[in-house]
DNA sequence: GCATTAACCACAG
DNA sequence: CTGTGGTTAATGC
């Protein structure tokens, strides 16, 4: 186990700030580090869930195993926390989270966690603020999935990625394409059509899993009318 | 009916 | 693993 100090870590989260140093000694024994490497499972959907975890560093997929194939819900970078809701909401994890990048996160004691946010109301509304733009965030997703087409779908994909995951039109994918598909909510199949469709419009340039956004106004377009 | 959309299957590189 | 072509089912005009 790495060694670590909490309250002298460069990468708190936002609701940390409001921890006293006699609840940052606390968390920092109720909390441990682990690295993963790129693909390694952090969370495992239908397992015991007894801790919260702080992304630290890296970039890693939310996904739940549906009644017929895989579904990417959310991709994730750090700093972020993970797992609350299934940690919080259920005893057995109804999700998984699986490392895109070598990454590395904080485990920290659910039961603790816990205790910090019955004792520490500041601390827990941030927690409360990070939830509900997640969940505003998924509703939002969840809806323009529903009712848009596919090329729509895949082109809000790609200016998300381009700007909420890298500030940069220009990026390397850090999904296959049946992950990709996954997270559109689509066949493999279809998605390759309609990269190699946005390809030949010269909407995007591609070339493996590096991708750059030529023509983001006409990209928006599509995902406008889906 | 006819056109469009997208999933499923098969196969090739 | 990825791209493409053919086929098929559903939906809308």
């Amino acid at each position: 186990m790495q060694k670590h100090s909490c309250q002298n870590c460069k990468i708190r989260s936002v609701a940390e700030e409001f921890l006293s140093p006699e609840e940052f000694i606390k968390l920092e024994a109720n909390s441990a580090v682990v690295d993963f490497k790129k693909g390694d499972v952090i969370i495992r959907q239908k397992a015991l869930s007894l801790n919260v975890v702080y992304l630290r560093t890296g970039l890693v997929k939310i996904h739940m195993q549906g009644p017929s194939k895989e579904k990417i819900l959310r991709l994730v970078k750090a700093p972020s926390y993970l797992g609350i809701p299934t940690t919080f909401g259920d005893k057995i994890n109804n999700y998984s989270v699986t490392a895109l990048t070598d990454t590395t996160v904080c485990f920290i004691d659910a039961s603790f966690f816990k205790m910090l946010t019955y004792g520490n109301g500041k601390f827990a509304y941030e927690i409360i603020i990070d939830l509900c733009k997640n969940e505003l965030f998924d509703q939002q997703r969840h809806i323009n999935q529903e009712q848009k087409q596919i090329p729509g779908r895949v082109a809000e994909t790609l200016i998300c990625m381009s700007e909420m995951l890298f500030s940069n039109s220009t990026f390397s994918l850090p999904l296959s394409r049946v992950e990709l598909a996954d997270l559109v909510g689509t066949s493999r199949e279809s998605l390759s059509r309609i990269l190699s469709q946005f390809s030949c419009e010269q909407l995007i340039k591609m070339n493996g899993s590096e991708i750059q956004i030529l023509n983001k106004e006409r990209l928006e377009m599509i995902s406008q009318k889906g």
